[in-house]
DNA sequence: CAACAATCGAGACTCAGTCGCAATAAGCTC
DNA sequence: GAGCTTATTGCGACTGAGTCTCGATTGTTG
């Protein structure tokens, strides 16, 4: 994922292309593995963006709702966010590094209709995450 | 799921069967659908069970780590904890009135191994959660 | 019942995330 | 390119969930 992918999304969306999103979309293209609001503060802080914390936050909300940026529910509780495709899908996460992988749909489309006929509740989303050790951290010690 | 329940698998595993611990036995078996930390806070202040919150907190650690609670990533960003049976499995939660079934492994695990085959990580955990309407909330009008 | 360790409550504290508002600047129009 | 409109920003105060500390309490075991 590139800074245009991004900041092209904004912009076909009706939002303005300010400078402090252009520095943000730049900070997460480049990201290597999923990173925290707070990771996105303190880096824009260190390397004197000027982009505020409120519009941290504010931009990851935005980009979730694009679709262009997903968050995670960490097993230790925390949020954190990866870029991805706009598309349904899953993320597969290193537990170690943090990077992750998207996969289809993997046939839980139907699975969800059986869920419904046996409990009787209408589904209408569902949140899978995986989470695991990538080929790279694994062969890195992990492994055993 | 009732008081005892709990009690038991607290005492099983050795922690002591003290009366903040049952008093929230009692309030979580009794709960209908999932509730936050804050919700049993709240709660055991109201009706002067002399829990504080610091307890609330510890407990419902202790207990998800039994697995007799577990603790739900709502689409909202809010926590919340079902009672649920110590075994692996899914829940799907009513997105009006909290109300949540647990449905089995549903073929997942299989799912894991074509997953790992490919994309070459070595899946640990994962997490499903379902979202929905259930019979009574679709009855009630949800169900347009 | 005594002794020890686990547990508790209170309240201070931390830290992610939100809010309100005045200042700024994107993007459109001419 | 100047001007206008309005989305967006940064700041800083605020909120509220969750944690920590520590002296007091209380299960449990023998």
């Amino acid at each position: 994922m590139d800074a245009p992918t991004i900041t092209d999304a904004l912009g076909e969306a009706g939002y303005r292309l300010t400078a402090p999103r252009r520095a943000l979309a730049q900070l997460i293209a480049s990201w290597d593995g999923h990173f925290t609001a707070e990771d996105l503060v303190r880096t824009s802080r260190r390397r004197r963006l000027g982009v505020g914390r409120a519009t941290v936050f504010r931009s990851l909300d935005v980009l979730s709702e694009l679709g262009v940026v997903e968050r995670l529910d960490l097993p230790s509780g925390d949020h954190a966010y990866v870029a991805c495709e706009p598309a349904h899908h899953h993320h597969v996460v290193c537990s170690s590094c943090g990077r992750s992988k998207e996969v289809g749909d993997l046939g839980l489309g139907e699975m969800s209709g059986a869920i419904e006929r046996a409990t009787g509740y209408r589904i209408d989303t569902h949140r899978l995450e995986l989470f695991g050790l990538c080929p790279a951290c694994r062969r890195a010690g992990g492994g055993t």
